[in-house]
RNA sequence: GCCGGGGUAGUUCAGUGGCAGAACGCCAUCUUGGUAAGAUGGAAGUCGGGAGUUCGAUUCUCCCCCCCGGCUCCA
């Protein structure tokens, strides 16, 4: 019988009570707080600096430091007492008795307190033997219970643990910090993760699964294909190498032609503009602390190093009178930008310290938002079509920081929410992940760990215009206020081709690929020949590499394969003779025997139709 | 930034309080080949950086840097 996600949701909020248990077990001062199930497991929050308390200073580093290497003795419990846990059984008790049963966790009475304000029904959940299950009186007495586990609960498990659980099925696999409900300001608990599948082959497929995600990760890809690195000398900023500029480019380039078509002009502004500028726009209340700042011999002086593109296009927008009839005026740049990103958070290519956008901010009028927001979205669809990526779009409202007046902002929201829901564009909700001068609609993708990453935005902008006193004449005459719309497609360079290589698993398609197609010749006797074919596709502009090296073609044509290139060329005797070239492709066993021309013409067609 | 785990040859990784290891890659020589690793030889290291303990530290301790997994943040 198959199980329901649901049924796999109790199963794992289960576990999470069974992990608390043998924590406690182990760490009997362990705080716990709170454990709920996850995509694919769960996870339970604990404080064991409560421990602290403990006299000797051995016990208290033994009892405060828990690692990776502790999880096999917790899991190895919580196996233990798995066959004991008979049931779950639900105990209601008055907020008072709660407190008092959990008088010496501050998490638990954090949570009764909020109970107890709402009006909610505080209720216990007990998980053990059958004949022990205590009552409500027996459950707030602070003695231990004889067997079993109590904790603080809504609800929502396995009616029997020990034979709704398959104890090969579930593991813990890491630890992390975590702060107390998510606020960087409360103390930083222990957070102990769990996988938890119905049935052991499940939770092996999925470790499997897991492995083979792990081979297709941009940074080893990357590496491996010598399309970047990092180095200590500046985190979080790509060096981009050869190959990998050669796919970058592509991408910038086909990006360009794409835009100049849709009337989009580009510019170029500078990277250091004066604090008063970011001023301006308002990011320097928001935004200074995060931003790389550059210092001038006078001490008056101070530049900020670009974060963002907009003041700059805001610049240039003002730069001279503008009509209605340049509306809507779209200038797109894809300048380096650097951000000053938390330490922590740097993660390969997917979150970088200094990155390129593809850029364009549309000054529309106000009448115009809705038609240009449809014609960003059809962008948005080319390309990730091209690519045949999966996206989601996302809807942030505002964020706890804001400019402007909520007035203007909910007319922003709703204008988006509209358009959205006319488009037939489903979308998921980002409370409070706007940008701090105007709501947002996000494009949403996946990285090969199934972490959710933003590539794409399209944010509506009433605040910037205002303060960078943008005005356009309009038919009557008179001055108005354009509105921004700012919109990435790709989002960061950076990011997009972390999430392309994985996407592709380092394989590309012939327009992107660094290498499109390699020459292999058998032996010394085909040099020449192999030469002359490898100089006539570089003269057309086909990215050829000859592998004159002293090998077999077995091993030419392993490195050829490990290199993901999308073509060979074997020259033998035969392929001299008949001056017919023997085609090899990645993707196919077949290989087929084509002269010269008919090669760059089936090449060149490939390339075009960017397939 | 915070919690936890790491950093040894170009790469992937073993290892040790007493001369630094393997595989692949690289270089040379031999081999001149027909579809995923031909053979032999060679070079290659500030054991992330600094300080300390020690007769002696890559190994133990402390500080710093960088990377990884989370948390938080993300214009």
């Amino acid at each position: 019988m198959k199980k329901s996600t649901e049924q796999l949701g109790l199963m794992r909020h289960s576990l999470a009570h069974l992990l608390a248990a043998a924590v406690l077990e182990l760490y009997p001062n362990a705080k716990p707080s709170i454990g709920p199930s996850i995509e694919n497991g769960f996870y339970y929050d604990f404080d064991f600096s409560a421990s602290r308390s403990a006299d000797s200073r051995r016990l208290k580093r033994e009892s405060t430091q828990i690692s990776d290497k502790d999880l096999p003795r917790i899991e190895k419990k919580m196996k233990e007492l798995l066959p004991s846990w008979e049931l779950f059984e639900r105990i209601e008790v008055t907020p008072d008795e709660a407190r008092q049963m959990f008088s010496g966790n501050p998490y638990k009475v954090e949570l009764i307190d909020e109970l107890e304000k709402n009006g909610e029904q505080i209720s216990l959940y007990y998980s053990g033997p059958r004949n022990s299950i205590p009552d409500a009186n027996e459950a707030t007495k602070l003695t231990k219970l004889q067997a079993g586990f109590l904790d603080l609960c809504r609800g929502g498990h396995v009616e029997h643990p020990s034979k709704d659980i398959d104890s090969d099925a579930f593991t813990l696999t890491h630890i992390a910090g975590a702060y107390w409900r998510g606020d960087e300001k409360n103390p930083m608990l222990t957070r102990i993760y769990g996988l938890a599948f119905n049935t052991k082959k499940e939770l092996e497929e999925h470790l499997a699964m897991q492995e083979e995600a792990k081979k297709r990760d941009h940074r080893k890809l990357g590496k491996e294909l010598g399309l970047f690195m990092f180095h200590e000398t500046s985190p979080g900023m790509p060096y981009w190498l050869p190959k990998g500029v050669v796919l970058y480019n592509e991408l910038v380039n086909f990006w360009r032609e794409d835009h100049r078509a849709r009337g989009y002009q580009e510019i170029v502004s500078p990277l250091l503009n004066k604090k008063e500028l970011y001023i301006t726009s308002g990011h320097y209340d928001h935004y200074w602390s995060e931003m790389f700042v550059a210092e001038t011999g006078d001490e008056d002086e101070e530049y900020g190093v670009k974060a963002m593109n907009c003041p700059n296009a805001h610049v240039v927008f003002a730069s001279q009178p503008r009509s209605y009839k340049d509306l809507p005026l779209r200038l797109s740049d894809t300048d380096t930008l650097h951000r000053h990103e938390r330490s922590g958070t740097l993660s390969g290519l997917l979150r970088v310290r200094s990155f390129r956008q593809d850029d364009a901010h549309i000054y529309v009028a106000e009448d115009q938002i809705e038609a240009e927001y449809q014609r960003v979205f059809e962008i948005v669809e080319r390309f990730y079509s091209l690519f045949g990526m999966s996206y989601s779009y996302r809807l942030s409202t505002r964020p706890e920081d804001i400019m402007g007046n909520p007035e203007t902002w909910t007319t922003a929201e709703n204008t988006l929410k509209k358009i959205l829901d006319e488009n037939n564009k489903p979308f998921t909700a980002g409370d409070k992940e706007g940008a701090f001068y105007g709501p947002k609609v996000d494009i949403m993708m996946k990285d090969v760990l199934g972490r959710e990453w933003q590539m794409g935005t399209i944010q509506l902008d009433f605040q910037q215009p205002r303060r960078f006193n943008l005005e356009y004449t309009d038919k009557d005459g008179t001055k108005k206020m354009p509105i921004v719309i700012h919109r990435v497609i790709y989002g960061s360079l950076e990011r997009f081709i972390g999430i392309l290589i994985e996407h592709y698993a380092g394989a590309f398609p012939l327009w992107l690929s660094p290498i499109q197609i390699k020459v292999l010749p058998i032996g010394e006797g085909q040099y020449e020949y192999a030469q002359h074919v490898h100089q006539t596709l570089k003269e057309h502009g086909i990215r050829a590499e000859l592998d004159d090296s002293n090998e077999t073609l077995g091993k030419k044509i392993r490195n050829w394969k490990l290199e993901k290139v999308p073509y060979a060329l074997v020259i033998g005797d035969k392929e001299v003779e008949s001056q017919k070239l023997k085609v090899e492709s990645r993707d196919s066993e077949k290989s087929e025997s084509l002269a010269l021309e008919k090669l760059l013409e089936k090449l060149q067609k490939e390339i075009a139709n960017k397939a």
